[in-house]
DNA sequence: CTAGCATATGAGAACTTAGTCATATAATAC
DNA sequence: GTATTATATGACTAAGTTCTCATATGCTAG
């Protein structure tokens, strides 16, 4: 996921005649969390696992997760570590299993995708 | 993306002791095109472009979100198809020129994000 | 008409991802 | 102690992604 100072970048056909306004700035490079939040989403398994937790409200083991998902233990694990990783989830451990739960950004952002879609919320 | 179907999905390990409470039926099947949205907001390009377009407000033409990205304007023109695909942005023909804008799910979500980062918005 | 510019598209190469399998860690039960 | 269960991790690989380059399309200007 990275490539563009490789050959040619190309800031080139920059300003030709007059089609356009100027845009504002905004700084490109700060926004690497914010791809890594989203990339986390865009994964069949992953989304299900949020789109379950956010689902239930509620903390869930992650025993209850891979069999609704059709998915190995091990893609659960790497699965939830990931959205742990970038804040999607908490988790917290209890004896030898470990719960997990949606975080409010989380909730957030399937919200805004149910709205759209016409769920109701 | 795509495999989980092959050698062994393992709905074992199922009901084991006592772990946990029962979790609400989800259609994964579904889910698809929710994962396609969140995938393309999964690059540094493609995101930059929405962002670029969010913080506009207004109908921005392509020449002028490729130089601010830093790629080449064949990259820019195939970002901006896949953005348009799912939804994200609209566009517009005028002349030779191409004019794009954010949605309202991509200001949407875009403003959940900055709410989440502590951005004003 | 031709020339020039903005954008789009297809193929291919380099890179990234998301699984599987094997194994490790950690807790419980006996 | 050993056996069993839940989860985690590392290496590997097939599949997917994202550019670049070359070229095509489509519009404007002369």
């Amino acid at each position: 996921m990275e490539r563009q100072s490789d050959t040619q970048p190309s800031a080139a056909q920059s300003q030709s005649k007059a089609c356009c306004t100027t845009i504002p700035e905004i700084s490109i490079e700060e926004l690497d969390s914010e791809v890594e939040l989203f990339a986390a989403l865009a994964n069949p398994t992953r989304y299900g696992a949020i789109r379950l937790l956010v689902a239930a409200a509620d903390e869930v083991c992650a025993c209850n997760l891979a069999p609704p998902l059709e998915v190995s233990q091990s893609a659960i694990s790497h699965a939830l570590s990931q959205l742990h990783a970038v804040g999607l989830v908490e988790r917290r451990k209890e004896g030898r299993w470990r719960y997990y739960q949606a975080t409010s950004i989380a909730e957030e952002l399937i919200d805004r995708v149910d709205a759209h879609q016409g769920r109701d919320r």
